[in-house]
DNA sequence: CTAAAAGTCAAACGAACGTTTGAATGGCGC
DNA sequence: GCGCCATTCAAACGTTCGTTTGACTTTTAG
């Protein structure tokens, strides 16, 4: 068959798969090169010709799942801008909040647990992957809610964009509140209220640091 | 010199020291002991003579700071509660999370960072730890946060606890907004700014899942 | 003073690590 | 068929890992 060229990338896949798998339950530093070759049944070289080394391994690991979020994330964001040009749709922070998580609720249930792992893991390793990944995605969306909180300084709106970041990222962890078990329920049921939540903390009327 | 006896914790605390520092700076599992030892100034084997394991080591580095703030965070709540009995001061959710966010601010700037670091490990190395850690502080603030948010459902308080962990883990791991840059001003100025940010997240009028 | 206990030390243990090598294997155009 | 190139493979590279050992030194207690 000429299609036969996609068994090159059926190895690639595995070890994409295996060490996802792998590095969300392990971390990168505590995930071997050679469980990972082994969970996906490859030789032990394979993850190095395939990546170059362990971190172009971890980075691309990284890329396959959250790049589609982000372009999801942006493709819903333009629409939604575009509504409100045309006046067909009003621009909230509610809607601005749903373009930006519900790409989340429809992808593979390890893509929340992998971007949690990443950042858990040390600055000097994820800080130029999370830059490049979410730079541009990060300004879009502070850019929209500055549309919607006009009178809120940029500077404090890039706060309140990182508070919310931060929510996300312990929900994505599975930090989950001491008590539930199921982590796909958790996460699904944890969107709205998480939406809720960074809504009204995006929301609050902008009075300074006022200490008592 | 009879005061010598303190030679003997002097080589534990040099291994703690430098054992927080590296854990902080690359994770637990890229930290070897041997870094450690080096950095301590002490012989290899010391680390486990005074630690049992290098997990064992982990533990009582965060034991060491984190014990100081939760008693005080207990105390500050209890002077509170107290107060609000005697009709000096009123129970508020701002007070409740100034007993909370508060003792963050006067120890030793590493402690933050720490537990940042913490949260981004592996649960399988720290989820016995941070429970044994931080359930007790957790019932009593849920506790305080249902006497003045009585209209709330108790399951609602504990999501909305949740993302507050959250947004403060982001802060403590100096994932900052990107464009600051010293570490410990943003989190001496974050520390407001955050309490602003939950405040509102928590007094959200609870009104269910409302979509539009 | 003396014996036990606590602490420190250099050295070594076996195991596991990321990566490289060079030969074997397979499909492809010619 | 033959040569080319990408891929796979077993094997080994040197290094580093966490932990243990047993001798040596210091502190403590009677």
């Amino acid at each position: 068959m000429s299609v036969a060229a996609t068994d090159t990338s059926n190895t690639r896949e595995r070890i994409l798969d295996a060490a996802e798998s792998l590095f969300i339950e392990h971390g990168f530093a505590a995930t071997s090169v050679r469980a990972i070759a082994t969970k996906a049944g490859v030789n032990l070289a394979a993850t190095n010709y395939h990546f170059g080394s362990k971190k172009g391994l971890f980075s691309a690991v990284f890329q396959r799942r959250v790049q589609p979020v982000n372009a999801n994330r942006l493709k819903r964001l333009a629409a939604l801008e575009h509504e409100a040009q045309v006046g067909k749709r009003q621009l909230t922070i509610r809607s601005i909040l749903e373009s930006f998580f519900e790409p989340l609720r429809y992808v593979d249930p390890g893509v929340p647990a992998l971007i949690g792992r990443m950042y858990g893991e040390p600055e000097s390793l994820t800080r130029p992957i999370l830059e490049e990944t979410f730079h541009e995605v990060a300004m879009a969306f502070q850019d929209a809610l500055r549309l919607v909180l006009p009178h809120v300084p940029a500077e404090e709106i890039r706060w309140r964009f990182h508070f919310m970041i931060g929510s996300m990222i312990h929900l994505l962890q599975m930090h989950a509140p001491l008590g539930s078990e199921s982590t796909h329920d958790a996460f699904t049921s944890g969107v709205p209220r998480l939406i809720d939540f960074v809504e009204a903390g995006l929301l609050r009327t902008h009075n300074g640091i006022t200490h008592d």
